[in-house]
DNA sequence: AGGACGCCCTGTTCGC
DNA sequence: TGCGAACAGGGCGTCC
């Protein structure tokens, strides 16, 4: 689940919680989520360091240590971050702990594994390793034009592919789509341009007050979509049963008489 | 090249 | 009541 506006609020969280002190211990709970690096190595590299930076790109966090290397997680569907002394909440799913000399800990968590942590030599060079596209919060209207005027594919598709747009995933595509009164199997060379401009606004509007609802569904505005996803969910804004079909293998909701 | 599909992974929900 | 199947979905690989 964690999209731009989780990860968004993580970087935020990690670059309250865990900037500018010494990092006295690597505590590897669960060497599975560590992405191609011995525990020994990722331990050795970050012991001792101090964490300067927070920075995100589409769903990745980059957590700086002076030059390199560079601290990079990414959230799968279940990851989150924590940060505590001793006893707290879902302390079971507890993967990588990287604990302060005040005993305080900035804490990876990850229910189901589809998370990852690793180290890079540098953030652009891990942004083009992994072949992101631009944040999703920073491409231009025009970039975002020519971006669907040359990709056939179906729309919903286009706006999760992190190679062309970096941050969003099954659900906002889901909210923009919902705002932008597109069906989500309608293809990018059935957009009017003012159907692209409408898109973008509406990727822009999502992303933005999601970002500043701290990424917590229950205080989006109530004519958002997201808590109305289910069999029993009603439109928002008509009271119409909202519907549920397969889009580029996820389930895509969406309002049929709104979104066309 | 796009898209359907399977897989990983495991907690939760649903149906028999 | 209990158990297993289905589902959730980000990312990746395979096949058509």
């Amino acid at each position: 689940m964690p999209e731009l506006p989780d990860v968004e609020t993580f970087r935020r969280y990690a670059r309250r919680r865990g900037l500018h002190k010494r990092i006295k211990d690597v505590e590897i709970v669960d060497e599975r989520i560590l992405d191609d690096i011995p525990p020994r190595t990722f331990q050795a590299k970050l012991r001792g360091r101090t964490l300067d930076s927070a920075v995100r790109h589409g769903k990745y966090l980059f957590l700086t240590a002076g030059d390199t290397p560079v601290l990079l997680m990414h959230f799968g569907m279940t990851g989150k971050l924590a940060y505590a002394k001793g006893e707290h909440e879902d302390e079971k799913y507890d993967k990588i702990r990287l604990r302060f000399e005040d005993e305080h800990a900035l804490i990876y968590q990850c229910r189901r594994l589809l998370g990852k942590v690793g180290l890079v030599g540098a953030i652009d060079e891990a942004v083009e390793a992994l072949e992101l596209g631009p944040d999703a919060l920073a491409v231009s209207a025009k970039a975002f034009k020519d971006l669907l005027s040359s990709s056939p594919g179906m729309v919903k598709s286009v706006l999760m592919d992190q190679k062309r747009i970096a941050g969003i995933g099954n659900i906002y595509s889901d909210e923009i789509l919902f705002h932008a009164g597109l069906h989500p199997r309608k293809t990018c060379k059935e957009l009017s341009d003012n159907e692209i401009g409408n898109l973008y606004r509406a990727l822009n509007e999502v992303l933005k007050t999601a970002v500043d609802v701290k990424a917590d569904p229950s205080s989006l505005p109530n004519d958002y979509l997201l808590t109305h996803r289910s069999k029993e969910g009603k439109c928002p804004r008509c009271g119409g049963s909202v519907r549920a079909i397969t889009v580029g293998g996820r389930r895509a909701w969406y309002c049929p008489s709104r979104q066309s």
